[in-house]
DNA sequence: CTATTTTAGTGTATCGTTACAGCATAATCC
DNA sequence: GGATTATGCTGTAACGATACACTAAAATAG
């Protein structure tokens, strides 16, 4: 007798359904892929009583084996303890829950190698639908898994000429940048900055000209000076996303026609940008105004609360799971971008300009 | 001839591996599986090239249908959104990752319906270990799951008299109040306040109980009206948690002896209750401190940075992956709990009380 | 009353992997 | 030199579910 083993057994099967009920598996399992009209009804309820009196679970992962389809799916996020992927990571979660899927997380700390290596292990893992929340300018390190028939959406991300065939979801960040921006204009700032990190993504590349955008609509000059991108490309977490909004803030304030007003290139920016502000005895929005962006759960709840953009973060995380559901039922979903619009949320953190122009940063000094 | 059917094949599989390289699949696998020192090593490398050269990568799914190992643990939590089991949710990953181990995201909600019905879906999904973020002080809902095989690494909660076989890895929430609120009773504060929402979790209520005793020991006095928690029991989700601490400031505050300190049950609900200080006037920590519990990223971000009790999440993430490991390498983990000492982290939010006591709050009057 | 269709199921091979028994061949022993 | 042991690999039957081809029996047709 060839070999068998010690793996433990204490599952129900389709088989011990079948003997319960009299019938053979192929019948239960006709019932259970709903070709039950191919069935008396004492037949049905036969087997539905033995199921429900062994209390049967159909075993996902021998179906899977069998079908092919998976009814999990990957999602890949710089990292959930950003308030930003972890408000995304409930919503995609929901939605994924609402229509029978479940969530693999991933936290790839915005490493490209590690955005790889996990979509390979998802792949190996028969998981064939990856939602991947990253910003990078390129997917080419991805395009091996792609070829190999993985449906893949990104989202935050807008499509770039030379992408492997995959739906982007995200915001319009170029509009959302003009909203703020205009917005100040029309609070009557002049000179407004932008605090970034580098530039390093395709949502920032399309913020910044946002903000470039409203700047030449209202006919303002485009000061390069004024427009702050520095730090590592690399290792710009969560936290650090506040400690460069300081340090840039700071920058901005020791020019010597600082601004007006900022716009941040999110919401732990811009909290951080207020803070350094705020260290420099210049208070928010009297002295200076600050907006950012996203509308994380924070952003209310700031002190001051925050002037923003809203990513309807719920809209997308439903377009997502419609190209995903789509992906299943039919051919893999033709490429293409979702823009979904943006909102701009007024706070606290922004206001009039001062009337008189602040002396140029001396500490402990201020109107 | 008996079915096939249209499923897709396009994986390489351990048999094309064989054949490539001219053996039995048994051999791939003994391969695979460290059965190698059973075998000559120019084999060895003729299986090693085909693989190679195939980009072979075994289904983990046909794995773990034959061997009933998963190498996926289920994290439940409250939701994501909320920082701190976002935080969480990273470490935990990370340390899932770095032993091999995927992670299945599912936000409860903080129902206990969607505890279970998550944590059967798991089961169904061949998952066998599931770490469950709950503060539930039953988990009598679970006991069928438990019973039937499943290894529970219960997180933030401490054991309870009636508690099924789990194993319980949580922050020493009593310890932790205390040292808060011996800080700001070595502060000089004589009037506590304590802010929750209903202490309807094991934590809280230890939290409360860890007040208690650092008043206790100094021998202050109990005031029951010094302690507001209210609020729904069910609805207290993340951004409502700002909420509640809110009100219950703004209650302790229209007291006809107010508070000088107030411990919050946790960061957000700190965040809240500065809010409403503020809102009337009072600036923190100069009129009222304020402390908090968790140590959120958000934290020292806030403006006050926040004085609270930091849960070391990576070494309990670490606690939980050996308890998981172990569980998986032999027996199932003996029933235990596990209380990592917290650490009390002093930022700007606490201070030596006001000289003179406050008027009776009449807004927009202060002392 | 035989021929055809419908009904209500069943049998079988298969998804990709694994553990063990089995079995040639080569090496070692007395 | 024949028996024994070690070495190196292969064959087989599962794990649990599924889809199709197939078939007895019943219903309908002519």
């Amino acid at each position: 007798m060839p070999g068998d083993d010690g793996v433990r057994r204490s599952t129900v099967t389709i088989n011990d359904v079948a003997r319960a009920a009299r019938v053979s598996p192929s019948t239960v399992s006709n019932l259970l892929n709903g070709r039950d009209e191919r069935m008396r009804a004492r037949t049905r309820r036969r087997v539905l009583k033995a199921m429900d009196e062994l209390g049967y679970q159909p075993s996902r992962v021998a179906r899977q084996l069998r079908t092919g389809v998976s009814h999990v799916i990957g999602l890949v996020v710089p990292s959930v303890a950003n308030p930003f992927w972890g408000g995304l990571a409930r919503v995609i979660e929901a939605e994924a829950l609402g229509h029978g899927y479940q969530v693999l997380l991933c936290n790839s700390e915005r490493r490209p190698d590690r955005e790889r290596s996990y979509v390979e292990v998802l792949w190996a893992d028969g998981v064939r639908t990856v939602v991947l929340g990253t910003s990078l300018p390129s997917l080419s390190h991805l395009v091996p898994v792609i070829e190999r028939g993985l449906c893949l959406v990104a989202f935050d991300r807008e499509s770039q000429p030379d992408d492997p065939p995959v739906v982007n979801v995200s915001v319009d960040n170029r509009l959302g940048a003009r909203l703020v921006s205009s917005h100040l204009v029309s609070l009557g700032h002049r000179r407004i900055g932008f605090v970034s990190g580098p530039i390093a993504t395709v949502s920032r590349r399309q913020r910044l000209a946002g903000y470039r955008d409203a700047l030449a609509e209202a006919r303002l000059p485009l000061d390069d000076k004024l427009v702050w991108a520095e730090g590592e490309p690399d290792g710009f977490g969560d936290v650090e996303g506040a400690e460069l909004g300081r340090e840039g803030m700071a920058a901005l304030l020791s020019l010597p026609d600082p601004p007006t007003a900022v716009v941040a290139i999110n919401d732990i920016y811009a909290i951080g940008a207020i803070s350094a502000a705020q260290e420099q005895e210049l208070s928010v929005p009297k002295d200076l105004s600050v907006a950012g962006f996203d509308d994380i759960a924070l952003a209310r709840l700031y002190n001051p609360p925050l002037t923003t953009v809203r990513q309807p973060l719920e809209d997308m995380a439903r377009f997502v799971m419609d190209v995903v559901r789509k992906a299943h039922d039919t051919a893999p979903a033709a490429p293409s971008s979702i823009a979904v619009a943006p909102q701009l949320v007024v706070r606290a953190s922004t206001g009039a300009p001062p009337r008189q122009r602040r002396q140029r940063a001396a500490p402990k000094r201020s109107a």
